[in-house]
Order: C-alpha cells, then structure tokens, then sequence
DNA sequence: TCTACGATCTGTAGCCACTACAGAAACAAG
DNA sequence: CTTGTTTCTGTAGTGGCTACAGATCGTAGA
C-alpha cells in the first residue's frame, strides 16, 4: 500500500525507542489495558501500527505532563468512545493544572523551611546542630 | 518519679496522636528499623519512652520537609552514634533543598504546558479537541 | 468480678507506576 | 547455519505507606 508506513509494523523495541516508552513499561500499558493487544508475528512477538504509536506517545507526553494513569484511562475512553466535547477535556486539563499549582505551593513551604533552617547552621565542626534541634522538636 | 512524664510510657496509640503519624506507620518504621522495638506491657502492647516521642516526632517532621526515609536514617544513624558535624547535617539539607528545587522546577514547566495548551481550548461542545490534538503528536 | 467495648496485636496483601530480573524462544545479519 | 540481539512470559521488587482480618489486651462501669 505505501512506501511511507511500515507495512510489517513495529516492534515493541521500535516503539520504545521511537516515544522513549520503556519496553518493559509498554507491556505493562497493555497489562493494565490502556495499551491494545497488538498484533503478533508468526513467533509470537508483538507488532504495533501507526494508531498504536500515536496512541503509545499521547500516554507518555500525558504521563510527562503529569497525568496519572487514570486521568489517562479517562481521556482515552473519551477518545475510543468518541463520546467527548471540547469542554470536557478542558476541564480534565484545568483540574490538573489545580493540583500542580497545588504541588509547587506546597514545595514552595518545603523550600522556606529548608532555607530557614539551613541558614540557623554554623556549618562548623561542633557537633549541636541547630537543624536537628529543630526536627526534634516534639509537637 | 516524675509527675510530669508519664511513668507508664505512651501507648502506640498515644504517640500516634501526639505526633500526628498513623498507628500502621509507627509500626512499619519499626518493622524498617527507624524506630526500636519499644518496650511491652505484660499483656504484649508497646509502650513508648519520651526519647522514642521525640525521636518519631524527628521522622515525622522531617517527613514533612520532604527528606526521604533514608536522608531521615542517615541523619539518625549519625545522632545514634554521636558522630557528626553540623557541617554535615547542613550539607544534607542543601542537598534536600537542591532537590526540592528541581522539583519545582519541573512543575513550572509543568504548569506553563498546560496553561498553554488550555488557552488553546475553545471549550466547547465539539469534538475537536486541539489538547487532544496535541497530545496526539507523534515525536 | 463480670461484661462490654475500644485499643492493640500479628501477618499479609494492596496501592501507584513502574522496573528488574530469569530462562526460554524468536528474529536478523553474515 | 551460526551468532548475537531482541523479545517472550511470569514473577518479584521498589518507596512509603495503608488496609484489612481475626485474635487478644486493657479498662471503665454495673
């Protein structure tokens, strides 16, 4: 049919390489069925198509964009279902970017602690450290 | 005695509620050796010394700051043996700190990332998704 | 002293999102 | 056909807890 996909398909080595989806996180996809069955070759190995692929690098860019697996599996059923609106999607992405937001607030008290702390430190040889007279303060 | 400090010790689930860690996970850091195998009554229930308090309240609290289980054995095993330098102590939770930081980091990325691609969003109630668009491409 | 009820006991299994093997089989290049 | 790489399945481990089940302990009131 074409000279631009690849008839044969790919290998899961191929795939892997091609989103930086580790092999063995690949299987796992399919284990846990986000990832489809794919196709096997004669010996029994797996052969992906193009769909897959696509399909393999919208979980990973999710997944590094912070997404659980859930938040995955929900858009994805969307997607297979073609039962989602625009908006819904937009609220899936909203509510995410709230707890991000959330996550870099709470580092953000982590932070001012830990320099408040340090800066306590004489950094000396004595061995009476401020630091650890503070985490042992009992509540 | 003492009529202050209780001469019976507190029970586990006692110092639980004092320092605010779960009965379960004062037990699971005693299975991980951060905290000792207290003492028992005749009946077998753990009964705790003022020391092991403020020793958990330590683990706690520096749970809290974000140190991981084994920052939080290292910085006990050198108070166990009275072997350390607030130098140290201090280069640990820079090291935290530096990490901590990173951490933030990533998650402006993040949050930048997703404002983007939700600025995109016409929110609407077609099926035509540029998120989804998005997170479809191949790399 | 008995009873009732809450607290605690041990041991095991589950959570998330992978990652790391072991040992066997398949595939691709020369 | 040989050699070396890739892939296969299945299982177990990671961190840091959390959640049971079913039994025992502790204690306050009658």
């Amino acid at each position: 049919m074409s000279g631009i996909t690849n008839a044969r398909g790919y290998a899961i080595g191929e795939i892997s390489r091609r989103t930086g989806v580790n092999i063995e996180t690949v299987r796992y996809y399919e284990r846990i069925n986000i990832m489809p069955k794919p196709d096997r070759t004669a010996g029994g190995n797996r052969q992906y198509n193009y769909d897959q692929l696509k399909r393999l690098s919208f979980i990973k860019t999710s997944r590094e964009l912070g997404f659980s697996i859930d938040e995955i599996r929900t858009l994805l059923e969307m997607v297979d279902q073609q039962d989602f609106t625009c908006g819904e999607v937009h609220d899936l992405t909203i509510g995410h970017l709230a707890s991000v937001r959330e996550k870099i607030k709470g580092l953000r008290k982590l932070e001012k602690a830990l320099v408040s702390m340090a800066a306590e430190c004489s950094q000396g040889e004595v061995p009476d450290c401020p630091i650890l007279t503070t985490l042992f303060e009992p509540r």
